[in-house]
DNA sequence: ACGTCTATTTATAAACG
DNA sequence: TCGTTTATAAATAGACG
């Protein structure tokens, strides 16, 4: 409802999808609890995105709403069927849920491409351009994960080599002066806060740099400030 | 929302109450419903007013609904809880079934390209070449399938020049022989003999020969011939 | 994915019939 | 208790970072 008016029926653009479902289910949630206060009525509120992930409200324990939902159902539904009716509703819901297993596990298989043999030319398409799709997606979020780390990479190496830069710099003059160190830790000491008086975007260096083993050559701690991302 | 800012909190006056409520209640509906369909989501939303009516929407069937939310709410409380939590609906089959079919459906979004951002890189690659591997598959049973259609259409095609070969030295036969039809069945059934004492494959053509009109020429006939394969 | 912005569309509070 | 109207508050589609 804004910038354009949209008809109600699927959103075909996966991210456009995905987007809109969490924008609406926040104003979906919203609006129940509102109701719930506002009109001092009971709201159970249930929401399955499509991927599978469970989103819900309820004004009170949603176990005790759900259980009187179950009594109004059941006495409505007396009306027509016989009483004993929620024992069957169990079973046929077992039932349900195994049909809906074996369907799903057909599809899978189809999508692996294992049982092709029942299949129309057209399921066969339709089948062909799921797939195409799926990989087109896939393939576009592993380059962008990946073109992501090793933008990472070169930007950490970037800043290990403007570290090392610093360091040798720092040694150079602590050789130069001829100081000899007495500690390692007072060493260390000098090093970081002199890097902080010269560095400006050292701040995820500094931290990092907190208590490397002294016997570590440069090199080595940079392969140590690389790994911290699998 | 309208000419006054409300705020948020059980309406006082009965009247306004229950007016806000028959508002309210029916844009929560509509808007439960948006969601279901422009998301392609599940839906299930429960509403008992403060006298105890009940309203209610389910995108799919709520029986069907309420099971997969209990099986959530009891994966997610078995963490914390003792397994205890639901005494009436601990059936493990239900609730085995319940899971598998959250998995199975995890796994299609994921092959569908839809739910791809918690994946790591290496199961990005288990996914690509998954799909990879089911795309070349359903694209090689429709090669054959599409192969075996276009040998079929040509052997058909093959014989039905044969037929219409064989048809037309009748036709000239009879031309030349002076003969005159008496009756449209007499000549008929000359043809269809005559044919079939020289025909070796044409079982198929003659059963399908049975009556055509008299008025077509032999082009016409080849059409009809050719239709009964989809 | 998530937050922010903005132009529009929707929802709705109050009033009236 | 309803439906209608109307002015205003909210929600949100699309764009951007």
């Amino acid at each position: 409802m804004a910038r354009e008016k949209i008809k109600i029926k699927k959103i075909v653009n996966i991210t456009a999808r995905q987007v809109t479902f969490s924008k609406r289910r926040r104003g979906l949630l919203k609006k129940a609890e509102e109701l719930a206060v506002l009109c001092d009525a009971d709201v159970a509120l249930v929401i399955f995105s499509a991927t599978g992930k469970l989103f819900e409200y309820a004004s009170s324990s949603m176990q005790e709403l759900l259980g009187k939902y179950k009594l109004h159902a059941t006495n409505n539904a007396d009306k027509a069927n016989e009483p004993s009716l929620d024992l069957q509703l169990l079973e046929t819901d077992e039932i349900r849920m195994g049909r809906e297993v074996l369907e799903k596990n057909r599809e899978l298989s189809q999508l692996r491409g294992e049982d092709l043999h029942g299949l129309s030319l057209e399921e066969l398409q339709r089948l062909e351009s799921m797939l195409e799709g799926g990989l087109h997606r896939v393939l576009e979020t592993k380059d962008e994960r990946i073109a992501n780390e090793i933008a990472s990479l070169q930007q950490k190496g970037f800043q290990l080599m403007e570290e090392n830069k610093l360091l040798k710099q720092q040694m150079m003059t602590l050789i130069s002066k001829g100081k000899r160190p007495r500690t390692m830790a007072t060493e260390l000491d000098n090093l970081v806060t002199n890097h902080e008086d010269q560095g400006q975007s050292s701040e995820s260096v500094t931290t990092n740099v907190s208590g490397p083993p002294p016997e570590d050559d440069c090199s080595d701690t940079a392969l140590k400030l690389a790994l911290p991302f699998n």
